[in-house]
DNA sequence: AGTATAACCTGTCTGC
DNA sequence: TGCAGACAGGTTATAC
């Protein structure tokens, strides 16, 4: 389910929560939510440690602890991180428990997708073949076209963390409508103009959605159980059938690459093919 | 290098 | 009411 902007705001409202605190007991529902460890030895290195960091790269929360260990949570679809009172009772899907020093700290996880390690350097495993960041001083123009250089749909190429991370269905159709590209074309034939809107887009469409706290559809809430609010100024995600808000021609939803593409027939003209 | 498909999971909604 | 099928903010392994 989650984005960047809604990785990002869980990042944010964690913060304050986590930071600084000691980690008292953790107990693990969900054995196969630990992807790189055994559930013992997981307790063992994370118990009597204490939260120092609390970041995103990519999709990914990483947590660092005192012992130089570090957490890497993917939420995939469905995860949360939620805290909680110490008394209040568990969400409906809990997989890993951290009992804090004045609360708890709950990866709650209805579909069981998604993931979580313990690395000793936070840019391996899942970490090491991140791409572009799209706030960091990397983020240029000329890092951007270097990346277009593929003969992959830009929709695609969008939703490739291998080439830039963050950006998830949602965003990706946003982006693409706010720039007026038709989805389907390949990334090699955007021209000068269309770089330089989709350079701009990217990071304007994701600090829109990290200011209205993401989007929330279905399952999304922040640390505190709160809904985002971007998904009321969404253009085109989840809007199939209903008027395109530039002009007014029927929004439509196609496949592609097995997930669905919402766009504006009719005004991300720019060709298809070729 | 790309694409396509299935797989990992559980829940919800639609249509027959 | 029941039941099958489609679909869901994601990623990855495997097969052309």
């Amino acid at each position: 389910m989650p984005e960047l902007p809604e990785v990002e705001t869980i990042v944010n409202r964690l913060k304050p929560h986590i930071q600084s605190q000691k980690i008292i007991e953790v107990s693990i529902p969900d054995k196969k939510a630990l992807k790189n460890i055994a559930p013992q030895t997981f307790k063992e290195r994370l118990v009597g440690t204490t939260i120092k960091k609390v970041r995103r790269k990519g999709k990914f929360i990483i947590i660092a602890v005192s012992n130089d260990l570090f957490l890497a949570i993917h939420l995939r679809m469905t995860g949360k991180l939620l805290v909680l009172s110490p008394e209040d009772s568990n969400p409906p899907y809990p997989r890993v428990v951290f009992r804090l020093k004045t609360n708890k700290l709950i990866f709650d996880d209805m579909r069981r997708l998604g993931t979580l390690h313990l690395l000793s350097d936070p840019n391996s495993g899942p970490l090491a073949k991140l791409g572009l960041e799209p706030f960091s001083e990397e983020y240029t123009l000329s890092r951007l076209k270097q990346i277009l250089q593929s003969t992959q749909e830009i929709k695609r190429l969008l939703l490739d963390q291998k080439k830039i991370v963050g950006i998830g269905n949602i965003y990706a159709c946003e982006i693409l409508f706010k720039t007026k590209l038709n989805p389907w074309k390949k990334a090699s034939n955007l021209g000068e103009e269309e770089i330089k809107r989709l350079y701009k887009a990217i990071p304007a469409i994701l600090s829109q959605a990290i200011k209205a706290q993401g989007t929330t559809i279905d399952t999304y809430e922040t640390p505190e159980g709160k809904s985002g609010n971007f998904q009321f100024t969404l253009q085109v995600y989840g809007r199939e059938d209903k008027p395109c808000p530039r002009c007014k021609s029927v929004i439509k939803r196609d496949a592609q690459g097995g997930r669905s593409t919402y766009y504006c027939p009719s005004c991300q003209t720019s060709n298809r093919k070729e």
